[in-house]
RNA sequence: GCGAUUGUAGCUCAGUUGGUUAGAGCGCCGGUUUGUGGUACCGGAGGUCGGGGGUUCAAGACCCCUCAAUCGCCCCA
């Protein structure tokens, strides 16, 4: 008989487990419990949606919707994509349901996002991301708001050491127009001098010269217009409110006026939380505001800002999580005492102390589970005990052993 | 999509210029201890050397192809 071939992960994907699976937890039980502090609701949306959805918001010529979408047609002929980020999902929910009615609107969400990319660290094909956006409110408040979740969330994961908010403005629709065609103008200047990469650029995306990593392109980056001197009144003074809000919420930050993000979408406020622990990888958190997307999406002019962060990536900035092992191990011996046990961790467990039986093996065997398993202590219970009606309890840490009767037993784990 | 490095036991890795039966540590199983863990000692199982092809008397090692991982570019969380 031919041998059956283990079958491979597929590329880019990955099965989270033991301190893995601790980090992401503990990222995306924080986020929960902070997410309602500011008072965003949850929401959930479909994996996949119609590829139009990603196609007309994040921008035809973004590489995201060029080369790296999950699409595939379904047996109806309709072509779907698996989601690659939450925000295009999140505004076809709102205008398919008519959510209007609840502006100004805190959402967040979290999951899995899929994107045709090569894999690195902190980099997967399907990655998983929080969320959060504040759709249907264009005062600089919300941005401000929305940069105070994101920063109270770094603190208390307790990785803003080494973290820094980079900030900028794109302006709003006139200044963004402006500015982009004073830099293409600049470019094309120099577009002899510039790497291949920053001429692809040129025609695809000219604000992303700025990013460039090339050092040849430096020079010609440092002497472009910077938005500054392309902000209209108004723009330049949303963009004084953000800053003052944060300086007032004590929310530390730098300008980087180089920093444009990835999708057509963002107008005005622009940011990114950045490591230098992640090798290439640097942005933990990003986002901005993105005036236009809902009339992307045939909607009507609704403003919203947003951010996401990777879960991965911050779990990998974590410090160690500690391995908490169950409040008992318990050890049945003898003829009655597994039913006897299972009565007990019953009531253990209605009581909130978490315990486990182990069930198979000698008396040694049994113990040396539950000192792997990381207990606190082990509650032994043969037929002796039974017919005393209390189990012999073993502390773990101290190796002290004492016999407690059953109604005893919630009492003495508890401490 | 491009470039570089790597792939040997469940895990982390040795394996000399190609040469007998491929090793170690940890983990796992069993024993010293038939109802008592952590430490120690003894024993055991476990590998078609990522996969396929080639060179050679001989390949874990050399060559080609392929798959995967890691790092960088692109892009992005």
């Amino acid at each position: 008989m031919a041998k059956i071939q283990t079958p491979q992960p597929v590329r880019g994907t990955q099965d989270i487990f033991g301190e893995d699976q601790e980090r992401f937890q503990q990222v995306v039980e924080t986020f929960e419990r902070i997410r309602r502090l500011y008072g965003f609701k949850g929401v959930q949306m479909p994996v996949f949606e119609p590829t139009a959805v990603f196609a007309r918001s994040l921008g035809e010529t973004t590489d995201v919707v060029s080369k790296e979408m999950y699409s595939f047609e379904d047996r109806g002929g309709d072509s779907l994509t698996l989601r690659p980020e939450f925000t295009a999902g999140i505004c076809r929910a709102f205008l398919s349901n008519g959510w209007q009615q609840h502006m100004p609107m805190k959402l967040s969400t979290h999951g899995p996002l899929f994107r045709y990319e090569r894999p690195q660290k902190g980099r997967y094909r399907q990655f998983h991301q929080l969320d959060a956006e504040i759709i249907g409110a264009s005062e600089p408040a919300a941005d401000v708001e929305l940069l105070c979740f994101a920063d109270q969330l770094l603190k208390e994961l307790g990785i803003d050491d080494g973290v820094t908010l980079q900030l900028n403005t794109l302006g709003d629709a006139e200044s963004r127009d402006a500015w982009r065609s004073a830099l293409v103008e600049h470019f094309s200047d120099h577009q002899a001098e510039l790497s291949d990469d920053s001429k692809t650029r040129l025609a695809k995306n000219p604000l992303r010269i700025l990013d460039s990593k090339a050092p040849n392109d430096r020079p010609i980056v440092d002497a472009a217009p910077t938005i500054d001197s392309y902000l209209t009144a108004e723009a330049s003074e949303f963009f004084a409110q953000v800053t003052e809000g944060l300086n007032s919420c004590n929310v530390a930050w730098t300008r980087d006026s180089s920093l444009v993000r990835g999708f057509d979408y963002y107008r005005h406020t622009a940011f990114e939380f950045v490591t230098d622990r992640l090798g290439a990888q640097g942005t933990v958190l990003g986002g901005g505001r993105f005036d236009g997307l809902m009339e992307a999406l045939g909607g009507p002019h609704i403003p919203a800002v947003g951010w996401a962060a990777g879960i991965e990536r911050l779990g990998m900035l974590l410090d160690a999580p500690e391995m908490i092992g169950p409040n008992a191990i318990f050890v049945p011996l003898g003829e009655g005492c597994e039913a006897a046990a299972m009565k007990l961790m019953g009531e253990l467990r209605r009581s909130g102390l978490s315990c486990e039986m182990a069930y198979k093996g000698n008396m040694k065997k049994r113990m040396q589970k539950a000192n792997a398993a990381g207990a606190a202590h082990v509650v032994i219970i043969g037929e002796n005990e039974l017919a005393n009606g209390v189990v012999a309890v073993k502390n773990l840490t101290s190796g002290d052993q004492r016999e407690i009767v059953f109604d005893g037993l919630v009492e003495a784990l508890a401490k």
